[in-house]
DNA sequence: ATCCATAAACTTGTCATACATCATACATCA
DNA sequence: TGATGTATGATGTATGACAAGTTTATGGAT
């Protein structure tokens, strides 16, 4: 055994700087919105330079704690989901090649049925009424792709609302956040896409709404099992594209 | 609706330094490990100041997509899941106000006995090895209550990790982070919470090992039902717990 | 007294320079 | 030969200055 411990290595200012700043965001001295205090006073308060400050308040901007804004000064931010879905989509795009289209797609396979049994038996007639402006929104909506897909998300969201727990809607969230461009590719390739979300989103909805919580994680799952077929086809007419480009 | 997007407002010299940076690692020019020119040299190689470079250079710190070391310089990391997961662990820290307790525990119930499943399905020799390992470690400590839920959550994110789906361990993982502190109340206050862990975790893993789906899923199910039980325990000792404090 | 244009003060962004501190390679000496 | 000192190059911090936005104050015209 070593005789001696390593001392403290965490000497860089900035560094401390940024956790103290952080610490005070996260105990919510500061509500999200409201502005810190300006360099020069955070400087003088922390006993260093001006240097050392804004380093510290580049990295809380980077991750998202924090907006600057030239002239005006320096605000709590509220963070969003964006926040957690730009790390995500840059962590799939580095490690796996591509096919993490189909990851998607199984994870919603996998955590969306139960959240949707879940909100069959805890929803409130709030969330059904939701639901109901949901699915009407998709029904009727004959636009662009990318509105559409949003269109899509929202009722997923909403059902993970519906099931009355605060975590759910959160995790699902990022997910679905990385997906809109994904979807729009979908309903732009694949002919009766629109149509199947409408038809499915319906069963789903009235499952729900009878409190039939095994009749909505089923008709969830299928829904999703046609949703990775559709992905499939996105994939492959894509796939085919390049193809095709490469040979010009 | 506005007429008129805003262009590209970003004049912010250290904001384009980085967009160019980033893109450069994006293009993976740079393997991971790599060392990235320094700072000196990229001031002049850009035109700009060392200043401008070194926030430019903080902000892909605070990221995770480099590390900068004093003395030896700028390496391109090899970006983990941590970098994935701290973001999220973040947004759940400060969205959820009062972390509910019950409410992770019944997010839990609700994601995780599918996983179980899908890891039944899904699992390789490697992570079946891994599954025993963490087993193990769990069942021979006798230690610190704080090291006992860390087990215990290495367990259950390897389960998440055998579903060969790489966003399953990432959403998985803040939500187990939340709770390390709440979990190790529990062992405090709940005398057999970890011979019922133990036997828990043998019986899932052991249907996940014979690819028994509905056997994993339903064993997660039973082993966070009592977690639940343990939960509201814990809660209950430390209600009265505060009541007595209160007397004095 | 009110309104409005202009000036002043404040705040963040960038630059330049200097020095401290850490890491490494090389030189030196017992 | 091996431990120690030294030189060099890297990042970290400090200081001062100025540029460029934003807000506030000012001061006159109506």
């Amino acid at each position: 055994m070593a005789p001696f411990k390593t001392i403290a290595k965490t000497s860089q200012l900035s560094k401390l700087v940024e956790a103290e700043i952080e610490a005070t965001i996260r105990s919510r001295r500061f509500e999200p919105g409201s502005k810190l205090p300006t360099e020069q006073v955070l400087s003088q308060q922390f006993g260093v330079s001006r240097t050392a400050v804004r380093e510290a308040l580049r990295m809380l901007s980077a991750r998202g704690l924090i907006t600057i804004t030239k002239g005006k000064g320096i605000f709590v931010k509220q963070i969003s989901a964006d926040t957690v879905t730009a790390p995500l989509h840059l962590f799939l795009t580095l490690t796996t090649d591509r096919h993490h289209v189909l990851d998607i797609v199984h994870a919603r396979q996998i955590i969306e049925p139960p959240i949707a049994a879940s909100a069959a038996v805890h929803h409130t007639q709030e969330d059904a009424d939701q639901l109901e402006r949901d699915h009407l929104a998709l029904e009727k909506y004959t636009g662009e792709y990318v509105e559409l897909a949003h269109l899509d998300m929202n009722f997923h969201l909403s059902i993970a609302r519906a099931s009355e727990n605060s975590i759910l809607p959160l995790i699902l969230e990022p997910i679905h956040r990385l997906l809109p461009q994904i979807k729009s590719s979908v309903y732009a390739s694949v002919d009766d896409a629109k149509e199947s979300a409408v038809i499915w989103h319906r069963k789903i909805l009235d499952a729900i709404l009878r409190r039939d919580a095994d009749g909505a994680r089923l008709a969830m799952e299928q829904h999703l099992q046609i949703a990775e077929d559709h992905a499939r086809k996105m994939l492959a007419a894509k796939e085919l594209e390049q193809q095709t480009a490469g040979r010009n």
